[in-house]
RNA sequence: GCAUCGAUGGUCUAGUGGCUAUGACUUAGGCCUUCCAAGCCUACUACCCGGGUUCGAAUCCCGGUCGAUGCACCA
């Protein structure tokens, strides 16, 4: 049994994770947060709500998780989301069909699967594996097609990621921010990839959980406002180059980073900031975290430049859990193509730049009575001389096919002086994009550990979740299943749940057997009540992770545990300490 | 999507054609119990699904589902 293995086995049995759909079978690629599942994704969405809502500003959105053909039009999702591919009818080899054929004709990605079986047919192309007849050409589009309302002619996607709901909604949002760059959006929500065949459990699902920023900034200035406070944070950088030549990660400052090169600008160092406080606050092992750059031929044709956080596991190796992208104006610049819908924005210039510029005004009053209906064309084409030719004494153009003399009291031309005090631009697009559900296997395989009590020669298995994010926050144990101990532990679990605080109340079993269940499910802090309770009115307070316990008073309980919770005061601080 | 292997209570597991399907842990109720899963009593819970072969199938065969691995795919 491996890491993978015992984490997932620990998450079914405890309530984080179940396979959906069980009692049918099952279906690949689709989990369950079960009730401690659940609370955990909740707990770990908010403390990114906290970086991204709060602390930077990005407020959140919410779109719908069915998207009209339109947008994927645009976004390329419905032409490039998918692959022709051909399999070997004797090997059972599958090829991507366009590639069979690149040698043979110029365009094979916009050909249909039918030409593209027929090409195959005519030039006798065979598996090159092992040599056998191609079967027919299927096309895989990984986004789930549906029909939105009765019949089939509206089609509709379920979204293969969240950030098209926010690209859409720009000319709203940049209204919302008063018309001003930078400014970030954020979503959180379900995303949808009908994988060909998903492995890897929850690695890789057909359903699953984004968060998403989509940052707007100044194409032209990509500096932060806030890098100089950050520039001295250091990360795992694993360069471009540094894979080239096996180097492996090195750590640097964002600074170095950026003053090298290595990260293309001070708004994705930011970006991996933000990324690394988030993914360390969380639980993710510091030592098994490392930001990546993709290779120029592995980053989509709009970005720039890319780079992912990946976590080491287990089982898999490097995983990415963050794709942190500059998308560059390639979105906005789609969308507003196919929707006809400029969205740019009107950027002042520090300083209105005064730029000299003809002027020609035709004088309609004596050009529309005698070229008739003509004069439209003649206009036109009047704007398009230059200086010289509309000083002369005689204007001569030609409109469709005939020269007409344009007399000089016909237009009056002077050179003018305008003043420009901005311009419009399409924003360029930072997108830190998260995957909660990888995120969430992460913080468990890497809070997951089994350790060996030396006192009582066994092995006790730990979830060490972090106290911000673990699903129950303190277990309230009565030592003995007495009625003069239970009455003063269902009082202190009332003020805890009245404070806010996630508990569990637990009489059953020994003492040490409930302290291992509440390990198990990385629960914190236990608070036990014995005979001293009754006495001064004091409890213990058990650390997870040291084992270590602590007397403190309950009339103060519900804020102490607060305070642990939130890391206000140190374990030993939260009472007087407890002989062994 | 293809190939190979696998699937037995919540978890791990015995059983390879024949009585009521093995055991452990867990869980629940109770007893006991003054701080780290170990005592006692009791109880619940399983042969992945569908078809076939057979007097009889958890066991053999076929198909499906799920899982592991390899190939392909992962914008």
């Amino acid at each position: 049994m491996d890491k993978y293995d015992s984490v997932i086995e620990l998450a079914k049995r405890r309530g984080f994770l179940w396979n959906s759909f069980e009692i049918y079978g099952g279906t690949a690629g689709f989990y369950d947060y079960g009730p401690l599942g659940a609370m955990l994704k909740r707990r770990i969405e908010n403390i990114w709500r906290d970086v991204y809502v709060i602390n930077e500003g990005y407020y959140e959105i919410e779109s719908p998780t069915i998207g009209i053909e339109d947008v994927f039009v645009a976004s390329g999702h419905v032409g490039g989301f998918s692959d022709p591919l051909s399999e070997c009818a004797k090997c059972h080899e599958a090829f991507r069909a366009d590639h069979l054929i690149r040698h043979i004709v110029s365009n094979p990605d916009t050909l249909c699967c039918d030409d593209l079986v027929r090409i195959i047919r005519e030039n006798n192309i065979t598996c090159p594996e092992c040599g056998g007849k191609l079967g027919n050409v299927y096309e895989f589009n990984l986004m789930f097609r549906t029909f939105i309302g009765p019949g089939l002619k509206r089609i509709g996607y379920l979204r293969p990621e969240t950030a098209q709901g926010m690209f859409v909604d720009f000319p709203r949002l940049l209204r919302f921010y008063r018309e001003k760059l930078p400014f970030g959006v954020t979503q959180i929500g379900k995303a949808y990839r009908n994988e060909i065949s998903p492995r890897q459990g929850i690695i890789r699902l057909r359903e699953f959980t984004q968060a998403e920023a989509e940052i707007f900034i100044d194409p032209k200035d990509k500096t932060h406002p806030g890098f100089d406070i950050i520039k001295d944070y250091s990360v795992m950088l694993y360069s471009e180059s540094a894979q080239e030549s096996d180097k492996g990660a090195v750590e640097m400052t964002l600074e170095n980073a950026v003053s090298e090169g290595i990260i293309a600008h001070q708004y994705l160092a930011y970006a991996i900031y933000n990324t690394q406080e988030f993914l360390l606050r969380v639980g993710v092992s510091p030592e098994r975290l490392r930001f990546r750059q993709h290779m120029k031929d592995e980053m989509a044709h709009y970005a720039i430049d890319c780079w992912d956080a990946e976590i080491l596991s287990g089982r898999f190796g490097w995983v990415e859990i963050v794709g942190i992208a500059d998308r560059t104006d390639y979105d906005l610049m789609t969308h507003s193509k196919v929707s006809k819908v400029d969205l740019s924005v009107y950027m002042e210039y520090d300083e209105p730049k005064i730029v000299e510029k003809l002027s020609i005004k035709p004088d309609m009053g004596k050009i529309g009575p005698v070229f008739k209906q003509k004069a439209r064309s003649i206009v036109e084409a009047l704007q398009s001389l230059d200086v010289d030719e509309l000083n002369k004494d005689e204007i001569i153009i030609t409109v469709d096919g005939e020269d007409v003399v344009i007399s000089p009291d016909m237009v009056e031309v002077k050179q003018v002086s305008e003043t420009i005090r901005g311009e419009n631009i399409v924003p360029h697009v930072i997108e830190p994009s998260f995957g909660i559900d990888r995120i969430i296997y992460s913080v468990l395989e890497h809070a997951y550990r089994e350790e060996m009590v030396e006192e009582e020669n066994e092995t006790r298995i730990v979830l060490g979740l972090k106290p911000e994010i673990a699903p129950i926050q303190v277990a309230i144990l009565p030592l003995l299943t007495r009625q003069e101990l239970i009455e003063p532990a269902r009082k202190i679990e009332s003020s805890l749940r009245k404070k806010g605080v996630m508990v569990s109340y637990d009489d059953s079993g020994t003492i040490g057997r409930r302290y291992r269940r509440n390990d198990e499910i990385g629960t914190p802090y236990s608070i036990t009540i014995d005979y001293d309770t009754l006495e001064d009115a004091t409890v213990t307070i058990r650390d997870r992770d040291s084992m270590e316990q602590v007397r403190s008073r309950i009339d103060t309980i519900a804020d102490t545990v607060h305070d642990l919770i939130t890391g206000n005061i140190a374990f030993e601080d939260a009472g007087s300490p407890v002989e062994k």
